[in-house]
DNA sequence: CTGATAGCTTTAGGGCGTAAGGAGACGGGA
DNA sequence: TCCCGTCTCCTTACGCCCTAAAGCTATCAG
């Protein structure tokens, strides 16, 4: 599910999302707020976080502060803007300041450790559409950041917007591998290794020839199989994934450098 | 939407996907099928195609079949599963040939460009949840194709099972991009140039200052746009999604060569 | 005190996936 | 031939979703 940004009037969403902490609060008629944006989007990144994206509904946000689902309209135009404040609030948790003494080669590393681990723990970010930038100011501040880092390479604009998109792309990527994998066992009830062996067995039995047929997939499974440690702890998945990440970044870091020195 | 695929019993699932196109099909009571697993799954592709995954419902398909959409029932367990059934058939459109005469980044390189059209051909198939392979015939087909053009590159398995990793997040990610950039204005019913217009005016009025705030943005954006051309009728955020796979492809290609050097 | 207003609720309408039960068509055995 | 088991497909129904609309009530300005 990619959830779709509220398009309400650009003006409203704005304001929403650049509102500066309490403009003066006049007293006007009709009863006290109960709620507020605020906390209507902390409890809404609570509720992402804990049971994911597809728990997130008007209804179940509403609960949590002990109102009704409806409740929520009065301070926010539709569940798409709340999504959009819950982006971009979270967003705020990234770190914003990667020194460039020693390089950018090592501020771009930790950099995209940070991000990576910073998807992993608000999964559902990764299913917030990114057809068009939300705008908001914790966007702007991340991409500033990393913007920063990549200038120091002395790389040209449109060089660096496509590394930008590069980056952007293999971190929620390879996020969301790890992420899905983690949450579907939890959807589904069955845990990873079992759901793969279940598939396995059943697969060599209703698809024989397997390895004649596809002879170079045979080869990389059996060569992961053969070096795949089993002293973690961690699913297969999840540390397959892990392993993938750690190698696409050096692949990446290389592509860049390698463009770098031209 | 990420679409979670079904998990109905391994067997079924897997009898599904891997049948052969017909088997004997004896004379049993009651009426004569009127539809078939391959028609829906050919419906259900031409839907989602068409109007994508947000419009594809078990009632959209049926109807589009002269049913009710409870009749598909009797031919799939479920839209979980018929899901899987539409990503392995789709991906049977993907080529499988690339020669290594001329060495494999030239094949990667093409490669790369056909399985990003075919994204943008289908976009609902950026929608299906990358959690667990579907194990579909067709799936292990695509990967076979890559990876017996990364074999020519000499690398590990575990290093070719990142680059893997990594060539799918960019063109998922890139060409995802892309699809919903072209999705949204039909979804919202406002045009990518109007939206964006309306935003960035809205913007400036109300968080004045950003230039200062995030100069790097700013730099990135002003470059980015003063080189931008206007000629060939592309929306300005097409254009530029196109631009920026092109280059992080190209840093891609880099990184891979690099690590072979390596 | 009065009237306007803002917060919140209930109701309702149009989606969705799918469980359950029933209608009718058809082939095969008696 | 007739009946019965089986299979396709339908209708109904449940519980979820987002949100428009209308109504209740507490609160404040005048």
């Amino acid at each position: 599910m990619v959830v779709f940004a509220g398009q309400g009037d650009a003006r409203r969403s704005m304001a929403l999302l650049w509102r500066s902490a309490g403009p003066a609060e006049e007293s006007r008629p009709g009863p006290k707020p109960g709620l507020s944006v605020d906390l209507i989007v902390d409890t809404a990144i609570a509720l992402a976080d804990a049971e994911g994206m597809a728990a997130l509904s008007m209804r179940a946000v509403g609960e949590r502060l002990g109102r009704s689902g409806m409740a929520l309209y009065t301070y926010v135009p539709s569940k798409g803007e709340l999504v959009d404040l819950m982006y971009d609030r979270v967003l705020g948790e990234l770190p914003t300041g990667y020194g460039h003494e020693e390089g950018w080669r090592a501020a771009l590393t930790v950099w995209a450790r940070d991000t990576w681990e910073f998807y992993l723990r608000h999964p559902w970010v990764l299913q917030v559409s990114q057809a068009r930038p939300v705008l908001g100011p914790n966007e702007y501040l991340s991409l500033e950041t990393l913007v920063r880092i990549l200038r120091e390479t002395g790389l040209d604009a449109p060089r660096i917007r496509g590394v930008v998109g590069t980056l952007f792309h293999f971190l929620r990527g390879s996020a969301g591998t790890v992420s899905e994998v983690r949450q579907a066992p939890a959807a589904t009830g069955v845990s990873d290794e079992e759901w793969w062996l279940a598939r396995s067995a059943t697969l060599l039995e209703i698809a024989p020839g397997l390895t004649e047929r596809f002879p170079a997939v045979a080869w990389l499974e059996g060569a992961t199989a053969a070096t795949s440690s089993h002293d973690d702890g961690l699913p297969y998945l999840e540390r397959e994934a892990r392993k993938s990440f750690e190698t696409g970044l050096a692949v990446l870091l290389d592509g860049i450098e390698a463009t770098v020195a031209g």
